[in-house]
DNA sequence: TCTAAAATGAAAATGATTTTCAATAAGGAT
DNA sequence: ATCCTTATTGAAAATCATTTTCATTTTAGA
């Protein structure tokens, strides 16, 4: 999704489009990999320097709600966010340039029936998230 | 595993019984579900009224080096710990109460064997979460 | 244009975690 | 049992990310 359809997708839900926000949305948008507030603000402050860190943390809140990115949960922490791409909900990081990749993962329904049956459980949600090297990083570090 | 397993651990590996210690391992060798920082303070004071936050912190750090306890990440924060039970390294936690359930997902492996095909990746890690109501959850929100 | 309301950036406040440090306690050596 | 080295402690201060407050600016619809 472009930087065009997260702007519009604001202003439809009554956000209004500022210079702050566009330059947040910019690099969000843009990024193949995850990415913090601070590294946001950083990075947005190029194209708009008067930018404040409250407001990257304030478009970032907003762009969560809309579904347009989602929080990515690392054993280094869990602070960056990363584009939501609609419907793949799974993804798969490269260790060595944070590039993140999504993949479907149908199969997992037999996995989590069989889980239901034999704790009693009603399960409603789900989380699977692979770690790896990316084509590039493996050529890189072997 | 037991409090006392811990606590031989933290000592095989040079690290000295204190009464900081034993109180913070007893609430979290026990528990059922995934406790903050400052849940397990507030629940160790109980037995050991001079126990400190900061040793609360430093012995969590500790228990986790050692791979007893483990991280859980959920939406609504990712500083709580729980034991890791060897093995089954896949949670599966009650959105309503907290218990955590531990489970294999050795089913995975396919997937996973798909997913690197399909990617070029080399798979190294995966994180497998479910989310969803307990038994006894279930009877108490319907 | 004009105007009401949303959004801004700076500064202060908050909350969690980490560091510093002098005092204490654990546990191996005696 | 006692001593002695050193890990560990709790309190206070420091740090770091995030949130709140607020006076000013900007947006977008009238």
């Amino acid at each position: 999704m472009s930087m065009e359809t997260w702007l519009t997708t604001l202003s439809e839900h009554g956000y209004r489009l500022t210079e702050a926000r566009k330059a947040v949305v910019e690099i969000v948008a843009e990024s193949l990999r995850a990415l913090t507030p601070l590294e946001v603000f950083d990075m947005a402050r190029a194209a708009y320097p008067a930018l404040g860190l409250v407001s990257v943390y304030r478009t970032l809140e907003k762009l969560e709600e809309l579904h347009l990115i989602q929080r990515v949960h690392q054993p280094q922490g869990c602070q960056a966010f990363i584009s939501a791409s609609q419907g793949h909900q799974h993804l798969l990081l490269c260790q060595q340039c944070g590039q993140v990749n999504y993949f479907e993962g149908d199969n997992l329904e037999s996995l989590m029936a069989g889980i239901a049956k034999q704790t009693g459980y009603k399960i409603r949600e789900h989380w699977l998230q692979l770690f790896g090297l990316c084509k590039d990083c493996q050529k890189v570090s072997s």
